[in-house]
DNA sequence: ATAACACTTAAGTATACACTTAAGTATCGC
DNA sequence: GCGATACTTAAGTGTATACTTAAGTGTTAT
């Protein structure tokens, strides 16, 4: 049984927590080591690594290691997706709005 | 301890399931009743009910009683910041890789 | 070689989520 | 009034989340 939303799911799942959010503040100015992301964050490390796999498993993020240091970048096509559902779903109710002004201007002269 | 985004914390969650996107994706139509919303998720009716709770505590969702029927639309404010949440931050990482590219143009001719 | 560094894995805990069934309350239509 | 309708409340269950500490693994610098 599959689902093609399934993957908005993990994305609003995923930007439904504050430090994910931070994470991902961060990294649209570029990418960043796990201890970069979680400099800022009052957590252990392991915390942060939750956090990050959170974010691949959503495709927010992706992270690459070389060497000792695991790099992470922004993924933005999931976050361009999640943007624009909701962007349809604001046009449509818009839309509505619309057509009901319309029809109450158009009936207001019985 | 206030946190601002924290609307944007419910917001998310709210919409990081699929039964509660597919009210509000009915209720972009216009407003429905409670049984009306339930119809289409095979789900008990208190089920519907906490998800609609969930939908109204992040204020992406209003309701009122009237007589027996609850009748339930979008709030559409909170929508819209989620949606520019996203936006901001795609458009900083597009910034980025807008400097990053000039930066590039003027450094090929080393 | 070895110590410091940058993660990584494992395991445990406490709280929150997504449901359910059963029973209750307040209209509405006759 | 009284049965049907439209929620509403309460309570229980199983799973998922968000952390923690402790103990690793592989890499780099000296």
């Amino acid at each position: 049984m599959f689902r093609a939303e399934a993957h908005l799911d993990l994305a609003f799942q995923a930007l439904a927590d504050p430090s994910r959010r931070a994470m991902v503040d961060r990294l649209v100015q570029g990418p960043a080591t796990v201890s970069e992301l979680a400099k800022p964050l009052a957590m252990s490390l392991p915390g942060v690594m939750q956090h990050l796999a959170v974010l691949e498993a959503s495709g927010l993020v992706i992270s690459e290691k070389i060497g000792r240091t695991r790099t992470c970048r922004i993924e933005p096509k999931v976050l361009t997706q999640a943007e624009q559902w909701i962007a349809e779903r604001r046009a449509l109710w818009e839309r509505r709005l619309d057509r009901l002004g319309q029809f109450l201007d158009e009936t207001k002269d019985d």
